[in-house]
DNA sequence: CACAAACTGTGAGCACTGCTCTCGTTTCGT
DNA sequence: ACGAAACGAGAGCAGTGCTCACAGTTTGTG
């Protein structure tokens, strides 16, 4: 049988059998394996067969643990998703001051950008282009989540703190508040809509940055990145309020 | 001999003799099927020898004239910057009042958000992941630059009429001023360079809505993307000093 | 006009890919 | 202990990008 997303995680938290054990190994070396030629060569040129001589075992062997070259992809997205979403967390986390939320601000957004900068392919594979026609399956959408969801709730720390922004000068309408209502839900307490499309707005922004930057489109345009990027994430934080 | 992109316009501005012509139109109709092919199957699918069969030839004899499969994504990528670029100029000519800024602005960004969504391939090539240790061959730079150089030279424009970012409370600092020196410089008077850095963050924010919406990142978060992204264009307006 | 040079299309062929299928072996649950 | 499930190997299919030698045509020039 073939694992799907959701076995896989189910499964590496208690291996019982010496086959199930072993069959969670062989997962992560395909993985490690993948995601390795991902750095190499990038998501275009990955190929189950270099995969497969890479751990000394058959092309066929691999189907056993992915049913198809696009299954594998997907688990390399979801892991780069889950990973970026730690960093995010973590950059979030280590500043000791809560109360400081233009400076989780920009830790979080300097998280994004460090981590698109680490890892260029995995990014590419996560925020590039999806193959045509792709549907992300469900298995991928709670990992994404993971990073947007610590600029929310930080934004809804700063507001609980009465800093943030509340309105945006009317211009937002009750069509746009129910348009965006369901990300305004996650964070606890809700964020008001004006709060949400801000949010949403900076984080395009971030997002938009990083791939300009990453997928060369400023290359004639900045001269320093780092220094831009600083700019940009200032601007974001007098948007939504924080400075 | 193959022919690279930059000769393909000299020439086709002056076919002399029959077998130019000839080379001409084959040109176009391999260009014009690789097209058909790529909103069909996307870029990663896209296959010489399919075109090749499409056109009723051998599908070495496409190698004529383009060199390799990546030329000839290339070329369909110079075209989708063009129609692009060329779709953002006329939005922006057509709003005959030339001192309504937020409205060409607001046409400026709708023609990048119409034009996207109607050619999500083409869109995807050009502002999606490319190939991995891809680096742009010099005649995609220019036709890049059609659609940025509308929103400089419209908030030129807006700066000249009084309106317009001018300065971002000290936000910019000397050294982004240098790294952002040769982008301030496309306009006519050249950019202030804090409105140079705003009009950067705004573009940014409007390629990662499209990316992020094109590219399924927005699925559980927007409801109505027409009612969002006329907010976040509005935003940006604001932020542009426009409205 | 003649002719060599340049260009163009063909088909065979190489190395590679994703994927399927069958086959024998190993391991598992009962 | 036994049947079923899982596993790995190898052959094979259809498809890919790309190269090459060959034959035919067009071109500009002597």
């Amino acid at each position: 049988m073939v694992l799907s997303l959701g076995m896989m995680r189910a499964m590496s938290d208690a291996p019982r059998t010496a086959r199930a054990v072993a069959r969670a190994e062989l997962t992560r070396a395909i993985l490690d394996s993948a995601t390795q030629q991902l750095a190499e060569v990038g998501p275009a040129a990955l190929s189950v067969r270099a995969v497969a001589r890479d751990l000394g075992m058959a092309s066929s062997a691999v189907y056993r643990y992915f049913a198809s070259r696009d299954d594998l992809l997907t688990a390399l997205l979801v892991e780069a998703y889950d990973d970026l979403g730690a960093a995010v967390e973590e950059a979030d986390a280590a500043v000791t001051d809560r109360d400081d939320v233009a400076a989780r601000w920009r830790a979080t957004a300097g998280a994004v950008h460090d981590w698109a900068r680490a890892h260029p392919h995995r990014y590419a594979l996560t925020y590039g282009s999806p193959v045509p026609g792709y549907a992300a399956p469900q298995d991928t959408v709670e990992p994404a989540t993971r990073a947007p969801r610590v600029l929310l709730q930080l934004l809804a720390d700063a507001l609980a703190a009465g800093r943030g922004v509340r309105d945006l000068g009317g211009r937002v309408d009750p069509a746009e508040v129910a348009a965006t209502g369901p990300i305004s839900a996650v964070t606890e307490p809700p964020l008001p809509p004006e709060a949400t499309v801000r949010a949403l707005a900076v984080w395009a922004t971030l997002f938009g940055h990083v791939s300009l930057e990453l997928f060369g489109h400023m290359n004639n345009a900045v001269l320093d990145y780092d220094t831009h990027f600083a700019t940009v994430v200032d601007l974001a934080a007098y948007d939504l309020g924080l400075a």
